[in-house]
RNA sequence: GGCCCGAUGGCGGAGUGGUUACGCAGAGGACUGCAAAUCCUUGCACGCCGGUUCGAUUCCGGCUCGGGCCUCCA
């Protein structure tokens, strides 16, 4: 463990605040995971990246990390808690298959970006229909005090718990709510459903009996349910989109409040969870973020189009976790760029074995890292100190490596796994084939061998027209890249 | 309408009551047959109006502009 405390900061407190793990020693964490009705764009997976980073750097301060991702392929509505669809309901009849097929179906996408970009397995993906009976549990032990049924389903009322909503900084009252489509027997607009039942005559998919009638779970339920069996209330840290601020975690709050008997959340652990912590959106000027817009920017598009996924994940870390960030393909190439230079300096090290990293000529620079990652995940700064180690001269080589190690294990750029073949820029629709680039390259070499200069530059010129940027002379050998 | 957030150089993006990180792009140099790549060096910024202060980009107020959420989204 190091020296340096760990500061998060609280999205329920508003402040950032010394990181206190309830079981010493250790660290518990639950992110919310994607509804698998769809494919993630690449917004949805900054949530992931910085959950990533936020379970590197607790390992880092030397916490043994229990860390759970759900996959929602239940009860996530498209609309309002009554009259809007289930999600993946509504996907698997659009594309007229199984809902299973579809949750497995999108479920491999969203883990193949996860992997893509690097993010380290959790100790558990916790799949909401798997926890039908934890969640028939949870509702019974609380409906006798804080829900009421109606015909659609079961209903939380809000007011029955205190300080709803403070997550939120909500007002405490339901008025000046236009635009709600307001359910027919709700007490409070903010109240919602923990049970979705069949309406009479229909069969769904995924349905299960329950006290109230065969239906199907709430979402803000499953989250609940899967994070108090798994990580037990209280547990340290639960994360997500900045989004979830607003309702879909005050509603959990509200939940496991009523379901521990706690009081207010004057004592922050009777939310659940001692830290709520969200992550800003990646922002992109012509809405290609919003899922419901139609099209929108996947991961995919990124490698289709040439750029490493590791050029996203270090895009991300440019920024703080709690900035928005903006989107563009310059900036990406900008990221890519950065990274390129980075494994350029790793690769020297490529032969040295990891040493030792405590070596005066490193102490300020890992202490500095250690600063930025302590003071509420700074990834900006940490990169600055991780690019002065690979920039330190006249020093051994394992013991650089080590110290590059021990910072990128906290970052997951996989300095030493990327060599720069793997970042040159290779769009998948280019017209040349690596293989033509390459027979160019050797014609090219042999003319230039002759100092027949006039073919070596035709042969250049060709390249040039087709895309090719053609590099050579420098110390690792020739190189070549596409346009994006 | 309600709640919240932001405004930093060409772009992205940190941070700070007094010398304004860093990356990409740009410029100059080294290298190169010439380029590119690489390496070195380097120019460029704190929305507007007040206030507090010896001093504000930083704190406070107002304004303008932009953004987010308000039962679709990370």
């Amino acid at each position: 463990m190091t020296d340096t405390p760990l500061r998060l900061f609280n999205s329920l407190t508003r402040q950032i605040e010394d990181f206190v793990p309830v079981h010493p020693g250790e660290a518990r964490v639950y992110t919310c995971g994607p509804t698998v009705y769809n494919y993630p764009h690449i917004g949805n997976m900054r949530a992931y990246v910085f959950a990533d980073i936020l379970g590197r750097t607790l390992s880092f301060k030397g916490y043994k990390l229990t860390h759970v991702i759900n996959i929602t392929d239940v009860g996530h509505l498209t609309d309002d808690a009554d009259a809007g669809e289930d999600k993946m309901e509504k996907m698997a009849a659009q594309k007229a298959q199984s809902i299973w097929d579809i949750a497995q179906h999108y479920t491999e996408a969203y883990w193949a970006d996860v992997k893509a970009l690097n993010i380290r397995q959790p100790a558990e993906w916790s799949v909401a229909t798997d926890y039908i009976a934890d969640m028939l549990d949870f509702a019974k032990q609380i409906a006798p005090k804080h829900c009421y049924e109606l015909d659609s389903g079961l209903y939380f009322d809000v007011s029955t718990v205190e300080d709803y909503g403070r997550l939120a900084r909500a007002a405490t009252d339901d008025e000046g709510e236009g635009r709600i489509e307001t359910v027919e027997g709700k007490r409070h607009a903010a109240d919602f459903a923990i049970w979705r039942k069949t309406p009479a005559g229909e069969k769904r998919q995924m349905e299960w009996d329950s006290p109230w009638g065969p239906g199907a779970p709430g979402w803000h339920l499953e989250c609940s349910v899967m994070s108090g069996k798994l990580l037990g209330f209280p547990f340290d840290i639960h994360t997500g989109g900045i989004d979830h601020r607003e309702i879909h975690h005050p509603n959990e709050i509200a939940q496991n409040q009523a379901f521990c008997g706690c009081g207010g959340l004057s004592e922050v652990a009777n939310s659940g969870a001692r830290v709520w912590m969200h992550n800003n959106f990646l922002v992109e000027r012509s809405g290609k973020m919003s899922k419901s817009a139609g099209e929108f920017l996947r991961l995919s598009l990124l490698i289709d189009k040439g750029y490493h996924p590791l050029a996203y994940r270090m895009m991300c870390l440019q920024a703080h976790y709690r900035s928005e960030l903006e989107f563009s393909w310059e900036g990406l190439g900008a990221a890519l760029t950065r990274l390129k230079r980075m494994v350029m300096q790793a690769e020297k090290l490529s032969d040295a074995e990891a040493g030792d990293p405590s070596h005066p000529k490193f102490a300020s620079l890992i202490e500095k890292f250690d600063a930025a990652m302590s003071d509420d995940l700074n990834t900006p700064i940490a990169l600055t100190a991780l690019e002065e180690a690979l920039a330190v001269k006249k020093v051994d080589a394992a013991v650089k490596r080590a110290v590059i190690g021990k910072m990128d294990a906290v970052l997951g750029l996989d300095l030493f796994g990327l060599n720069r073949t793997d970042l040159r820029i290779r769009p998948k629709a280019a017209e040349i084939t690596e293989t033509e680039i390459e027979d160019a390259l050797v014609r090219r070499k042999a003319a230039r061998a002759e100092k027949d200069f006039a073919t070596s530059d035709a042969i250049r010129d060709e390249l040039a027209a087709k895309g090719v940027e053609v590099m050579d002379g420098d110390p690792l050998g020739w190189e070549w890249k596409l346009e994006a």
